[in-house]
DNA sequence: ATCTAGATGACCT
DNA sequence: GGTCATCTAGATG
């Protein structure tokens, strides 16, 4: 399947509603000339300085300076010393947007990924944001690119939108120290299929 | 299945 | 100097 990238249109709206209709949005990766490719399956916003789980709570600064420039470009950051996490900044210029990709089903390059992620189980492999950063070979080294383009790098293109009824949606992950409303607003979204892996009856 | 603690460095106050 | 949009291994039912 042969697709461009989404285009700037597609970010230029609330980031909310970015991370839900991402859903199902297949994230594209060349990597040493191999391409792999995630289902987005899980997703987060952050918008705004009023939204004090948002990194722009603190105003423009050199690691948030991304998220108030155009929308589709990533923004990258480093955390716990470890980590990587990918996110796409959303909504217009001068206003701090973005939606945290939190996880992904692999869909192709799954040797790559499986090499990536040694001695880890397929279902641990891109389920959660740093694991597919690492799934992925996705770092620092790509903050601020344009995903609208065709950077033969980092995209998203489009793929099979989910219908509302096999979406759920809760507070965000991790944002324990933001107050109300921030705390309980409901800006994460997940396929539901994805939502549990409970098989009981 | 659920909990806990440790890793480890950039960031903001 | 404390906090962090996390992950993993290890211990316990």
């Amino acid at each position: 399947m042969q697709s461009k990238p989404l285009d700037v249109e597609f970010y230029s709206i609330p980031a909310n509603a970015v991370a839900r209709s991402l859903l199902g949005m297949r994230l594209v990766r060349i990597l040493e000339g191999a391409r792999l490719v995630g289902r987005i399956t899980e997703t987060e916003a952050y918008r705004g300085e009023e939204d004090l789980a948002c990194h722009a709570r603190a105003g423009r600064t050199a690691r948030t300076a991304v998220m108030y420039g155009p929308p589709g470009r990533a923004y990258i950051y480093f955390t716990y010393g470890m980590h990587w996490m990918l996110n796409v900044v959303c909504e217009g210029l001068d206003f701090p947007a973005a939606v945290l990709v939190r996880a992904v089903e692999p869909v192709e390059g799954l040797e790559q990924i499986a090499q990536r992620r040694a001695g880890v189980p397929p279902r641990s492999w891109t389920d959660g944001p740093a694991k597919l950063c690492r799934a992925f070979g996705i770092d620092g080294s790509l903050n601020e690119l344009d995903l609208t383009a065709d950077n033969g790098r980092l995209w998203i293109e489009a793929g099979q939108p989910v219908s509302d009824e096999n979406v759920v949606s809760g507070p965000r992950v991790g944002i324990g120290y933001a107050a109300e409303p921030w705390l309980s607003m409901p800006w994460r979204f997940q396929i539901r299929e994805n939502e549990g892996h409970r098989s009981d009856g």
